[in-house]
This record gives structure tokens, sequence and C-alpha cells, in this order.
DNA sequence: AAGTTTTTACTGCTTTTGCGGTAAATATTG
DNA sequence: CAATATTTACCGCAAAAGCAGTAAAAACTT
């Protein structure tokens, strides 16, 4: 995941979905200044703030790794 | 993402990996009890935790959504 | 140009994360 | 079994995230 370009990723789907900040905030449930300072690029901010907005913008995260087909939620 | 699976896939990939909690701690230049707190499934943390752990393990994340193609770093 | 909306920016404040220390429980190894 | 390593679990503290409020700057409408 490119971090540096997460605020603009952000930015680009909500611009895409007609959605101002406050408004995108409202939907997600979080607070203006936080849409604010991920979309100015500040770096680190809590998982859950960025899942909250990413649903709204149906924005999916993925994981990926060599190793991941061998992992199964039923395992030790 | 399943955000109710990233502690088992962390801890899947670091127990691949060899790894005992302090060691991927240290080698991610973060506390033991991050680690610690992350596998046993506390949902919230702050996301550069994340991808410090991440880039130890070789896991990557990615975006994913419909409109994602036509976004570029150099627009506005 | 005037009025409206949106964005940018800062503030003080509350909540949460992350930290090392410590120690008990559990697992592993000799 | 005994010694060692690891995991689980809690603590108090420091650092950071997130919040609403406010206001100025910038971007749009009409």
């Amino acid at each position: 995941m490119d971090l540096m370009n997460i605020g603009k990723i952000i930015q680009f789907h909500r611009k895409q979905a007609g959605l101002s900040q406050k408004e995108l905030a409202d939907l997600a449930g979080i607070g203006k200044t936080a849409v604010f300072d991920l979309e100015k690029g500040k770096s680190n901010f809590r998982i859950e703030t960025l899942l909250k907005i990413c649903s709204i913008l149906n924005i999916e995260l993925d994981f990926q790794s060599p190793i991941i087909k061998h992992w199964s939620k039923n395992e030790s």
C-alpha cells in the first residue's frame, strides 16, 4: 500500500462521489478534521478511521503475500 | 480487508517466519505490546503500526475499487 | 460582484494507542 | 523433570488521534 498516496486516493474517490469533506465525514461517522487531515497528507491515523471512509467510498483493502493462500481461518 | 482476521493473519505469517512476538516487534521497531494486542484481536490501531509489521512479514496491502484505474498521482 | 459553499487552518480538549516494566501462565527444550 | 523461552496480562505514563468550534481563505454559483 502506498501510504504516501492514501490521502489523494481518498480525495479522488470522494470527489467522484460528489461529496464534500463534511458529507463524507458524516456518512463515515467521523469528524471533519479526520477527513481533512487524511487528505492533507497526514500519514498516521487509526485503521478504523480509514476503513470507515473506504467503506463509504466503496474502496476495498486486500492483503497480498506469497503464503497467504496457505492460511485459513480455522488454523491455529 | 477482513479486519476481524488481521491479528490471525499476522500471527500466521509471524510463525511461518519463525519469529517470536518480541523479535517481530524489534524488527518492526514497535513495542511488544502492540504485536500482542494486534494478534489478540484488538481491532483498532495506527496504520503505521500495521504497515511496519506487514513490511517485515512481506505482506502487502492493496486498494481495490471500481474507479481506481482512473486515478493517477498527477491528478488534482 | 455578491453570496454561498467548501476547504484550510488553528485551538483546546477527550479518548485511545503505544510504550516499557513486571509477573504469572503456558510452551518448549535439554 | 528442570531450565529456558514465549505468551498472556496487567499497570501507569507519554504521545498521538480525533473531536467540535471557530474563522479566514479559496472555490463555486447566481
